[in-house]
DNA sequence: CAATAAGCGAGACGGTACGTCTCGTCTTGCT
DNA sequence: AGCAAGACGAGACGTACCGTCTCGCTTATTG
């Protein structure tokens, strides 16, 4: 016997209805104000078809940023051929677009999500282990630009990405200088 | 002449009950299930009198972290005589106050908090800043134990102290070997 | 085709309970300190229940007068053959039951209801019409007992029930000469 | 000893002012929508002077009354020599002042008062009484126009005073023809 | 090819908390 | 002592969402 039941199958309309709307909704007023009436009504969709899939509005964005619906790409670090400059960039732009000290800051309300929804949490971890873009980036430059071969990845791509966090949470920025000594620090 | 008024003045024992039971509430429910009425209810306080000094929960928790009522003093690391030793007490012994995976983590409990609200995450930066005592640390480092001179300072700090978020949220640890390698990398 | 909407219907449970909880809680405390807190939880139902049906408590009480919940049906006068007997006797009758000059006086807080609702006030006028107890007997007087075929009957039976209303504003009462004086006034 | 307190007596601007903001207010938000609060902002003067003096809005309203602040003179019969004349023109002159059916009619505001206030009501009635200028009226036309000497001159008056409660109460009016059919069943 | 059972939209339900308003009392400093 | 000002504990207001629960409809599988 197998274990298919009898009626309908998941309806995807509605599975990407919901993620739509609350990527949408998440970008427009933040993870604070994002309900789950707003978003059953933003999507069209009855209540109880997001409760059916999902138990909370964080595992809901959990799965927005699983789909890559929240972050943009350009979070990807760029590769000049000189590491330092290259993260020192990165750093800088992060507060362009996602954590200026005024508006509604999406860096903050993704960290208000992980934060309140252990998912959340761990899903933007993993994100940065040693399969992403950050780790790729550094080895790169051990087998390229001579950085240290024991450089430790991770904990250099936790440290800097820690560092943006701090800043995002304090509403203040990394200016150059600061992203400069940051990185001397950590590169030797 | 000064702008006193006539009338009665704020009273002292309303504003300590607040921040003593906001505290108190604080620790054992999270940021997210701390309620205004559960803090009015418990202080035994109309509230109406929270509202007219504080405009949001988020700065009644600001000035209990101002007050100290939140954090413990065991965040001030050690001072064994080495500098990279005493770091990585600090960063493991943090996990075991504050920041277990499990539990309602207070630690995650006060990011949550600074995401929602400036003051909160402005008062948590500004106490790590060129006056905090792990700033304190690198520099008694740096003319007792040989640390290189040129070593930023506040830039060190906010990467440990940023990298430990980053744990937080992702309801991981940092075992003592990730901390050494951390601090390696920063200290030289 | 009808206005048949999908989902869930009325509960008839909850607007039964409601209103005879507002009943219940009419009679003991009287209008004024009749709430919608106190109505949701003497009915055991949610605030929004109450505001979803009803706009104000003033609407509620008036759906409580429609459904007989809170007028006794002693009210009618009686029918004794002798109109003026039977009238001087309902009027008297009216400040046992209702309007004793002490205590929460059943029949001020119905008049503090009419005042401060349209809906209540057209409601106990409606009941006062051409269709009423009032106008029955009055009209059988005309019939079986001989009284002027040319009596107004609405007007008698408005300024009866207006004196008492006076009256009963006024902390009075009507004792029976008063009654006798004012019935053999109107009908001559 | 006399019993000559030591201390400044009662402040007659601030009971002129405290009358004088409660009969504005009344007249324009009506009896519901005063507020103590309201009063001592808009007479400048504290929340507690006005408790010192009256126990309650209701009461400060009943001193309004008695001042002649909240009813205009326009409530006196006019005296052509036809008093059935006379009668119906003040019943349909009532509804064209103080209760129109739209609007805060304060008619219903002053029946609001009387029935949360005892002595709201006991003031209202006793104008109504043997001095009033209703009974002064129907005695002139008893001396001078030939009304029946046994006429109840105070149960006429209640009847007439009561119908026009009634239709307030009902947000209706008393069309002429009606008021004429009233009153010609009271004075026969 | 019914019968059946799940998914779906809509939205009512019992609740909790929100932030505001007013109550009646109390406190302060001035007159 | 009276007064203007206004903080205080209390609690109701009307609204927003929570997570659960019917409804009546549609759709796929299974006997």
């Amino acid at each position: 016997m197998t274990d298919h039941r009898q009626g309908p199958v998941r309806s995807e309309a509605a599975r990407l209805a919901i993620l739509e709307a609350t990527a949408r909704l998440f970008m427009s007023k933040g993870y604070d104000h994002l309900t789950m009436e707003g978003i059953a009504a933003e999507a069209g969709v009855g209540k109880q078809t997001i409760y059916r899939w999902w138990p909370s509005k964080g595992d809901v964005v959990a799965d927005c940023l699983l789909d890559g619906l929240l972050l943009p790409d350009s979070l990807r670090p760029p590769e000049t051929g000189d590491i330092r400059a290259d993260l020192v960039d990165w750093i800088t732009g992060i507060f362009h677009v996602l954590a200026r000290p005024d508006g509604e800051g999406l860096l903050r309300s993704i960290i208000a999500a992980a934060a309140g929804n252990a998912d959340v949490g761990r899903r933007i971890y993993s994100s940065l282990g040693a399969t992403s873009s950050m780790a790729d980036r550094i080895r790169k430059a051990i087998h390229e630009e001579g950085l240290a071969v024991d450089t430790p990845i991770e904990e250099v791509g936790e440290a800097i990405v820690g560092a943006v966090i701090l800043r995002a949470l304090s509403r203040s920025t990394i200016e150059e200088a600061g992203a400069r000594r940051l990185v001397g620090a950590l590169l030797g």
